[in-house]
DNA sequence: GCATCGTTTTAGAATGAGTCTAAAACATAA
DNA sequence: TTATGTTTTAGACTCATTCTAAAACGATGC
């Protein structure tokens, strides 16, 4: 297991960033990191999420894994994702109607997605927004969530 | 029409808000400005809308609208709900899994969800998030959202 | 008042993501 | 080898949302 280092600089002052997207890791070791019982199944979809940084849905999935061969059922697949997002290994997003995608990506990030085409991108936060949470109220975590248009589709 | 002013104060700087859900007006004024040709139907969809700022889903708003005794289909419901997205008059917001919720309130502005009762409150922004948005890529706005415990699930 | 035309509403069918069920497969321990 | 618990699975089911095609409505012109 190698660890990356990402650093940027704002305002004169240096950030060192741990990028999970750079932590090589196998799927078995993440697994085991969250306390999940490895099975076949579940190692072949957190391979699929190491691989695919595109959000993918639970049916997205599921037809990349069964189109390159591997032999898993839809059920299967759901309850996986289900399970992986309660023990915190996965982020689940709500971002267009009716469907959920996942995100292997822990750290706090936002997401972009292209209003034209419908590509979902990481976007790194510099700075946190603040609220006005009234009394009484504790904040978990927030979540962004940007539309616009990508390189690709401003233009045409 | 009469328009309500807030204001409130940070680092000794004074802000005005013109606050949306401040602002009286009637559900035909409403669809008016927005363009919207109005009916009997979309009236009462937007005043139930005014009326209840508990981010309402569609089958929440049909619900409400019948219990009171209003004669309106389902799928007029959908429909209305989907105009009044399409010409910008509400915010729909995807918070839970399947289920599309309806805000009239267009002010920049976040959203806090209960983790226990599932609640959606609204909460003011007092300083926005800043991104690392790569080279290309346009933003047309952000959305933000907080999960956490509320006053009355905190203790309980 | 009546015919025309475009828009809106509507009931019910269809869609499709996600869950449920109950059985089979598998793993672990005794 | 048996017993026990967990995981996988196919297919049925649920339920928010969309689709369809007909009916209702509203505005305009005659």
């Amino acid at each position: 297991m190698q660890i990356f280092l990402e650093y940027f600089c704002i305002y004169g002052i240096f950030f060192v960033i741990l990028h999970p997207k750079l932590i090589k890791m196998t799927s078995k070791e993440y697994l085991n990191q969250h306390h999940i019982q490895w099975t076949q199944e579940r190692l072949q979809v957190v391979e699929y999420l190491m691989e695919h940084h595109t959000h993918p849905t639970a049916i997205e999935v599921y037809q990349g894994l069964t189109d390159a061969g591997a032999d898993i059922s839809r059920a299967t697949v759901f309850n996986t994702l289900n399970v992986l997002t309660d023990k915190g290994a996965l982020r689940a997003l709500q971002i267009e109607d009716g469907v959920t995608r996942y995100d292997i990506l822990l750290h706090p990030h936002a997401h972009f997605r292209c209003i034209k085409c419908g590509a979902i991108y990481d976007v790194e936060l510099t700075r946190k927004a603040s609220f006005r949470l009234p009394e009484g109220f504790q904040s978990c975590h927030t979540d962004y969530f940007m539309e616009g248009y990508c390189p690709t589709c401003i233009d045409s």
